[in-house]
DNA sequence: CAGTGAGCGAGCTTCCGCTTGACTT
């Protein structure tokens, strides 16, 4: 039997404390939360002060068990969970479903993970702070009520298991509005001029010297008519300005700002970056990676300047303390930084050592002195009119943080290639070699990536460290937003050039508005963003969890009741979804008309069927049965045209024959896809079935027909229902509607069936469809028996220590 | 997965934040 069991919320943090506090203290992990409301039902009692349902999930009953066995058999159970709001609410559902003796329960904090920050918690233990639990049940239930009643709200509107919550909804419409931005733009040109003189220095050296003109030409007449005017006028430096400047470091990483690096400099997708981060932590090479928080511990800021001393020398450090930036930032851990900053490089996968060394360079610069510049600025003047050329050079004096690391930026705005400016005094008179003036259009907003979706997510206060990943998939899953590559398109521009007294005049062409990895709306995510924002707008609203933020706060603090607060919320939201439920629109959400078909006169319509966007001919109350079509991928309910609607019942379309077989093209639930017989091919990503040919169809069916040969493997005569398959994770044995991996370094075509068989008995089946069986009907379980709990919270306040608690305890008990 | 789609209608879907593995045909 152990003294102490100390308890905190992941497994690898666990085992590092575990070394510090040697062999009296157990230390186990919750492994996150070990209780919330229960996955289905509402499981709140609105009616009941909103008293909450919890349950411990089937996946955690082991483990909960587990906990209980260890808690029973320790003298002190330290609850050790993260110091912020979802952290104190483990520690409190710990102390509830432990059924943890108040006398012999501690709660412990820290921040970092060093031997002296334990051994200070140890020493300072406090109380379960009941108001920020209740603020951690309020934005709980807050998130279950938004979530689980505006989406039933879209399964009877648009479409069925459509979601909606307080995050991803406002993550939609973020993208959606970005889209509308871009729509609605229209470039704006003008002539950015650059003239190129010569330099001669005094010894007759001559050099070129790059300056661009301080106004941009509307028109071409206005930019030839300036070029006009430098035909013959003298080119005069009428000033030479030389000023100190100076670039700072980046703070060190937080989760979002590791997943906009490492997608900048990397590549990485936002889950790639998290998973490759898990690993860095597990083995220990790295502080946990999800934080919000840029503070490095005392530990972490000595070794970053003993290495930049060793390596790089004193005039290379300075010490630098970061404030948190981000709106509701929580933080409850260090800054993501290598653990030993000693260490340049550790063992692992490629990815692994990438990501390593990119978190090691920014802590270390972090750490690290300006780098120190001098900029220097000429201008030239000519007779002719009053605008000035001016020419700026820029000269690294001093690399500073530079010599380790420089963080990337998302827009890649023409580059200035400034360097140091040739020798040069006031009054000298340049030659000009020739001055263009360069037809240049204004941008267009940028379409979000992953990365900087998360950056305006953190920037509005939306959403945690651990969810930024997530919430990009469900978008993602649930066909609201696209990630993907749009081409750009040509587009011509003037060049007007003067060189030795004439002006040429040349057209060329640009590729503009091509995009790669960017988050696209779907035409779902469209529909349903105009139905929430215009029916929701206090749920869609960007500040909407910003000023729900302030209530937490105000209720952590002991200032708010958590019922009172629910329900000022609750009123005004439920009467808003029964109202939207009960509306009769004349139209069903985001159905357009779009006119009538020529040969028929029916009414031509675009809107979202039961399994996504779909034109019809003809209406619901005819006689006779609609037309229906899938709408082709990459077409804008908006913007769809007429034209573009019948177009969709030209398929199925017929190519021709191949071997006596005749092929169509056709879109169906999968999109479009190729029919031979009875062989479906769907089409590639991106094409329009619409234009494919004969020859690609056949072409497709022929790898088609390939790769189904290949997937045959072998066969056995005495058990007709084993087939040994290749498929898209390798090889495996398809036995009675299971399948079972084959162990790594068998060659799969000299397997008997006895090996087969082994093969299958040793390892459990898993069903062939990833559909989930039919849940058995359970009978009503009756409600949990709430009194028992009530008294437990009031247990766990043990005596009013401070007033707070007391408080906490009353409104919990209402 | 399978290449549809109202109509009769039961029963299903869904949230955000904490944590890891298990596992994909």
């Amino acid at each position: 039997m152990q003294k102490n069991l100390v308890i905190v919320e992941s497994p690898a943090k666990a085992k590092t404390i575990e070394k510090f506090l040697g062999k009296d203290f157990k230390v186990m992990s919750s492994y996150g939360h070990i209780r919330d409301l229960k996955k289905k039902d509402f499981s709140i009692d609105i009616a009941n002060g909103f008293q909450p349902i919890y349950e411990v999930p089937a996946d955690k009953k082991k483990l909960v068990e587990e906990l209980k066995k260890q808690a029973s058999d320790s003298d002190i159970v330290w609850l050790a969970s993260d110091e912020d709001r979802e952290g104190e609410a483990i520690a409190w559902h710990l102390y509830e479903v432990l059924g943890l003796n108040p006398e012999h329960t501690k709660r412990i904090v820290f921040h970092e993970i060093t031997k002296n920050a334990i051994l200070h918690a140890i020493e300072t233990p406090r109380d379960i702070d009941l108001n920020l639990v209740n603020a951690q049940q309020a934005r709980r239930i807050l998130d279950r009520i938004v979530g689980f009643e505006l989406s039933p709200v879209l399964w009877r509107k648009v479409k069925p298991a459509l979601s909606a919550g307080r995050v991803q909804s406002v993550a939609v419409r973020l993208i959606v509005e970005r889209e509308r931005e871009i729509q609605a733009f229209t470039p704006e040109a003008a002539y950015r001029v650059i003239g190129i003189f010569i330099v001669t220095a005094a010894n007759g050296d001559k050099s070129e010297l790059k300056a661009e003109l301080n106004k941009r030409f509307k028109t071409k007449e206005e930019a030839e008519a300036f070029l006009n005017s430098c035909k013959s006028t003298d080119f005069v430096i009428e000033d030479i300005q030389t000023r100190p400047g100076k670039k700072s470091p980046a703070a060190p990483f937080t989760t979002s700002t590791l997943q906009q690096e490492a997608a900048r400099k990397l590549g990485y997708s936002v889950s790639q970056t998290m998973s490759v981060a898990q690993k860095l932590y597990e083995n220990g090479h790295i502080t946990y990676m999800r934080t919000d928080s840029v503070n490095l511990s005392d530990l972490a800021i000595n070794t970053a300047k003993e290495e930049i001393f060793s390596t790089m020398g004193e005039r290379y450090w300075k010490y630098r303390q970061f404030q948190t930036k981000a709106k509701g930032a929580q933080e409850a851990h260090e800054a993501i930084r290598p653990t030993d900053l000693k260490k340049e490089k550790v063992e692992g996968t490629a990815q692994e050592k990438k990501l390593y060394e990119l978190i090691w360079k920014r802590t270390i610069a972090s750490q690290m002195a300006d780098a120190e510049l001098e900029k220097t600025t000429a201008t030239i003047g000519l007779a002719t009119t009053s605008e000035k050329f001016v020419a700026v050079g820029e000269v690294l004096k001093f690399d500073g943080f530079l010599r380790v690391y420089l963080e990337s930026s998302d827009d890649e705005s023409e580059s200035s290639d400034s360097g140091l400016l040739p020798p040069m005094k006031v009054g000298e008179v340049l030659n000009m070699k020739n001055i263009t003036a360069t037809e240049r259009f204004t941008q267009r907003p940028a379409r979000y990536s992953e990365a900087s979706l998360v950056r305006k997510l953190e920037e509005l206060g939306i959403g945690r460290p651990s969810t930024y990943a997530p919430t990009i998939t469900t978008v993602q899953n649930r066909e609201y937003v696209e990630k993907g590559d749009k081409e750009g398109t040509e587009r011509s521009f003037t060049v007007l050039t003067l060189s030795k007294d004439k002006i040429k005049e040349q057209t060329k062409t640009e590729i503009t508005g091509a995009d790669k990895a960017k988050l696209f709306p779907t035409n779902i995510g469209v529909v349903v963003n105009d139905y929430l924002t215009e029916n929701f707008p206090n749920i869609l609203n960007y500040s909407f969890t910003a000023d729900v933020e302030k209530e937490f706060d105000s209720i952590a603090e002991g200032d708010l009741n958590w019922v009172q607060a629910l329900d000022k919320f609750y009123g005004p939201f439920h009467t808003t979804v029964e109202t939207s439920l009960a509306a009769k629109q004349e139209r069903k959400v985001g159905e357009r008309l779009l006119g009538n078909d020529p040969k028929t006169g029916k009414p031509v319509s675009v809107k979202i069927g039961r399994f996504g966007p779909m034109v019809q001919i003809g209406s619901n109350e005819d006689e006779e049965k609609p037309q229906f079509a899938s709408l082709m991928k990459g077409i804008s309910m908006e913007e769809m045209t007429l034209e573009q609607a019948l177009k969709h019942f030209e398929l199925p379309r017929t190519l021709g024959e191949y071997e006596n077989e005749t092929i169509t093209v056709a879109v169906g639930r999968f999109g479009p896809y190729v029919k031979f017989g009875k062989l479906f091919v769907s089409l590639p990503k991106g094409a329009n079935p619409m234009e494919t040919t004969l020859d690609e169809a056949i072409e497709l069916i022929e790898a088609k027909k390939k790769q189904e040969a290949e997937k045959f493997i072998k066969k056995f005569d005495e058990e007709p229902e084993l087939e040994v398959l290749n498929g898209r994770f390798g090889p495996y044995i398809a036995y009675s509607g299971s399948n079972y991996k084959i162990p790594k370094g068998t060659d799969p075509k000299v397997l008997t069936l006895d090996e087969c068989m082994t093969i299958i008995k040793d390892q459990p089946a898993k069903k062939t469809t990833a559909r989930k069986t039919k849940a058995v009907k359970e009978p009503k379980a009756t409600k949990e028996p709430k009194a028992a709990k009530e008294s437990k919270v009031a247990k766990t306040a043990k005596e009013p220590k401070a007033t707070k608690t007391t408080k906490a305890t009353k409104t919990t008990k209402k």
